[in-house]
DNA sequence: AATCTTACTTGCATAATGCAAGTGATAATT
DNA sequence: AATTATCACTTGCATTATGCAAGTAAGATT
């Protein structure tokens, strides 16, 4: 029931590495759940529910699920607030960072996209940028003791 | 009806540039039928579908389509035989190559998969690999006169 | 002329997705 | 203590996308 269908992981792992990853992230919302908790912080069902109106909360919920049987997210309970699950990336979801960078880039020259911001902090320094959220999140991981 | 559906081109540049990328590749077929138009030097619909037997004819086709729609392929008819078209990369097709090496790259890293001769190459000397690849390009795109 | 190839389309069954409306656990308010 | 609100989901049902088998039209081969 909670597989994706019939592939499952010995057929996925015979083939090129892309075949895995499409696999893990060949979807509409994957990758835009991660760069959420990425770059923006999030870590709530909440925050990644209200975010982008479009997502069904159905969807969310079973992309995280997947996200989690993968090794990309891990999910804590929230220790302030018993209701709440925290969910944070996992090194192997930190090591995305190179493959959103690659993908804003190319998007940001060849579609008129917003967020120019975020465009010029990779395009200026992309080692700086990877090395910085990467920082960041070695922060957040001491923090919460692991 | 050629449309993905409801989210148009100025729902697409409106957020992040990721939405854009994902809108373009995020499924299923996409990013592998890139690949091997870029690394295997696949050109024909023929080849496509012989290749990974997986992906329904119909689908198939209706990826072409709408990687022509965005701009990352275009088909070309085959001078030789008459019944023959050709797909090739267009230079935004040819920009994906960082993309789908990072994400060769991860997969490698995090599971274990196969064809390691490639993941050497693109490991050894990342910049190489692409200015490789890219020249390749450059050189069919002379032989086609354009 | 008959057959084969290539690049598809069509029809139909199954699976994935989207939406609205719940549900159950915990927390905050009165 | 009881009520209401919040959070993280499920469930049911309609719509859409996908997968498979079969068919087709244009052009090549014999």
């Amino acid at each position: 029931m909670s597989k994706t269908s019939g592939k499952s992981g010995s057929e996925r792992r015979s083939g090129c590495p892309l075949n895995a990853s499409v696999e893990m992230l060949g979807d509409r919302w994957s990758l835009l759940i991660i760069r959420d908790m990425m770059l923006r912080g999030f870590r709530s069902y909440k925050e990644l529910m209200e975010c982008y109106e479009g997502i069904a909360t159905n969807i969310l919920a079973d992309r995280l699920r997947k996200l989690i049987e993968y090794g990309i997210i891990a999910a804590e309970p929230d220790p302030q607030d018993r209701r709440k699950v925290n969910y944070v990336l996992t090194r192997k979801g930190m090591d995305l960072a190179p493959v959103l960078t690659e993908m804003v880039l190319w998007a940001a020259a060849h579609e008129e996209t917003g967020n120019q911001q975020l465009v010029e902090l990779m395009r200026g320094d992309k080692a700086k940028f990877l090395a910085d959220i990467r920082a960041r999140w070695e922060r957040t991981q001491a923090a919460s003791g692991k």
